[in-house]
DNA sequence: CTCCTAGTATGAGATTTCTCATACTTAGTG
DNA sequence: CACTAAGTATGAGAAATCTCATACTAGGAG
C-alpha cells in the first residue's frame, strides 16, 4: 500500500466516481488516495482496517478462508464501491479478506478520525445501506446458484457473463474458487466444452464457437436474474 | 396475515425488543402489530412488501427459488430482526421470499407513508446498516461452509448448533435446503450417524450418543467462527 | 541466467451427492 | 371419517465432484 500525493489524480477519481455526493458534509477534503499492487491485501483476514476505502480503479476480490485450507471467493469488487464498510459499522464483525486482482486505487478515510461523523451522516448511511443491500442480494444469488446448479450450467453462465469479443479469458484458479469447485473439476468441464466444440482454445484464449448451446445451458441459471 | 388490535400485546413486544430505540423519532406510535400463520409469506417472491417489518416473535426463513425448481434456504430469521428492509432501501431490488416457520408477530410500518422519514433518520439507518452487515457476514459464512465442507461435517456442526438437551429435532426438509443438499442425501448421512452410533432415534427425536466424534467432525466447520 | 511463484493441464480412482421410485406416517380439513 | 399436504424413510444406479500425483509454462526477482 502506498499513499499517492497527486491532487490532480485524486480530484479526477473523485469526480469520476461522484465521491463527494456520498456524504452529507465535505468529507472529500479528508480523503487520501492510496494505491495497492496486485495480490496486496486491502483488508487482511481478521485484521481491522484503519480506513474506510472507496475503490475508484482496479479490481479486487472478497474471500473467506476456511479452516481446511480452502478459500471461497465470495465477491468481486469493481469501481466504484466501498471496502471496509462492515468493519466501520460493526465493531464486532470479523473482517473477511479483500485482495487485489488488478492494481487498485482507493480513496480512503481514516476510521479513527471520522467514524463518529460518518455514523451520524444520513446521506452516507443511506448510500452504505443501499450498497450493503445490493451486495447481500448479489452474494445470496451467487451462493444459491452455486448450490442449485451443476458446474456446466454455472460455467456456461459465467463464460457468457465475462466474455469479451467472443473470448473467455478468466483465471481458472480464481474462477474455481468463485464457482465453488475444485480447480481440477473446472478444467475437466472446460475441456468438455472444448471437446463438444462449444469453445476452441487459441493464443488469445478460449474462443466461443457455439453460442446457442452455451446460452441454453446457462438459461436456468441466468433466469430469475433480478 | 392478520392485524392484531391489542395495544397491550403490542406494547409488550415493543418493550421486549426495544423497538422505540431503533428510531430517532417516535415511529412506534405508527407501527401496527401483525400476525402471520405457519407457511404464510411475509414477503413473497418478487412482490414488493408494503411494510417494513420487525419480527418480534416466531421464526421465519429467507429463501431463493431457482429456475430449476430447487429452493435454497439462505437464512433463518429469529426475533428481533428486520424484514423487508432491503426493499425499503433499494427500489431496484428483487425481493426474496420470506416464509413463516413458526407463527410470527411483526411490528410493521407502512412503507408508503414513512419511507422518506426513515431514510432521513440516522439512528434508524445506522441500525439497519449494522443489521445488514451482520446478516451479510452470516450469509457469507454459511455459503462458504456449504461449499467448502462435506455434508457430514456441516451436519455435525448443525446438529450441535441446534441441539436441545442432547436431542436433535429439526425438520429434514428444511435442513436439506439450508445445507444445500438433496433431502435424500441428508437422510443418508443421518442414517450413517445412527449406524455409527453417534445418534440414536427414539420417540423424542435423534438423541446424541457420542458427542466427541461429532465435535471432531464439526471442528473445522466451526472454527473461524467469527 | 536461474530460481521461484502462479498458473495451466491431464490421468486415475475414490467420494460425495443426485435423481427417481416407492412407502409409510401424521396432522389438519371438509 | 376420508382426503390431502407435509414430512419421514429407504433402495438402486448414475452423475458430479474431489483428491492426489505429475508436468509443463511464463514471468518476475535476484
Amino acid at each position: 500500500m502506498q499513499k499517492i500525493d497527486d491532487d490532480d489524480l485524486k480530484q479526477q477519481f473523485m469526480s469520476e466516481c461522484n465521491y463527494e455526493f456520498l456524504f452529507g458534509s465535505d468529507m472529500a477534503q479528508h480523503a487520501e488516495l492510496l494505491h495497492f499492487k496486485v495480490q496486496e491485501y486491502i483488508v487482511e483476514n481478521l485484521v481491522r482496517p484503519k480506513y474506510l476505502f472507496y475503490l475508484v480503479k482496479g479490481k479486487a476480490k472478497l474471500y473467506d478462508s476456511l479452516a481446511n485450507g480452502k478459500d471461497a471467493l465470495i465477491d468481486f469488487f469493481t469501481p466504484p464501491c466501498f471496502i471496509g464498510e462492515m468493519e466501520l459499522l460493526d465493531a464486532k464483525s470479523a473482517p473477511f479478506s479483500v485482495q487485489v486482482i488488478d492494481d487498485c486505487y482507493c480513496l480512503a478515510l481514516p476510521v479513527a478520525k471520522y467514524q463518529a461523523q460518518l455514523l451520524a451522516d444520513p446521506t452516507f448511511l443511506r448510500n452504505v445501506c443501499i450498497y450493503l443491500s445490493r451486495k447481500n442480494a448479489r452474494n445470496i444469488k451467487t451462493a444459491s446458484r452455486n448450490q442449485g446448479f451443476t458446474l456446466s450450467q454455472r460455467l456456461a453462465a459465467f463464460i457468457l457473463l465475462t466474455e469479451h469479443d467472443g473470448y473467455y479469458n478468466e483465471k481458472h484458479t480464481q474462477v474455481s474458487e468463485y464457482l465453488g469447485v475444485s480447480y481440477r473439476h473446472l478444467l475437466y468441464v472446460l475441456a468438455e466444452f472444448v471437446k463438444t466444440g462449444y469453445l476452441k482454445k487459441d493464443r488469445q484464449g478460449y474462443h466461443i464457437i457455439k453460442l446457442k448451446p452455451l446460452q441454453q445451458l446457462a438459461r436456468e441459471v441466468t433466469s430469475s436474474n433480478s
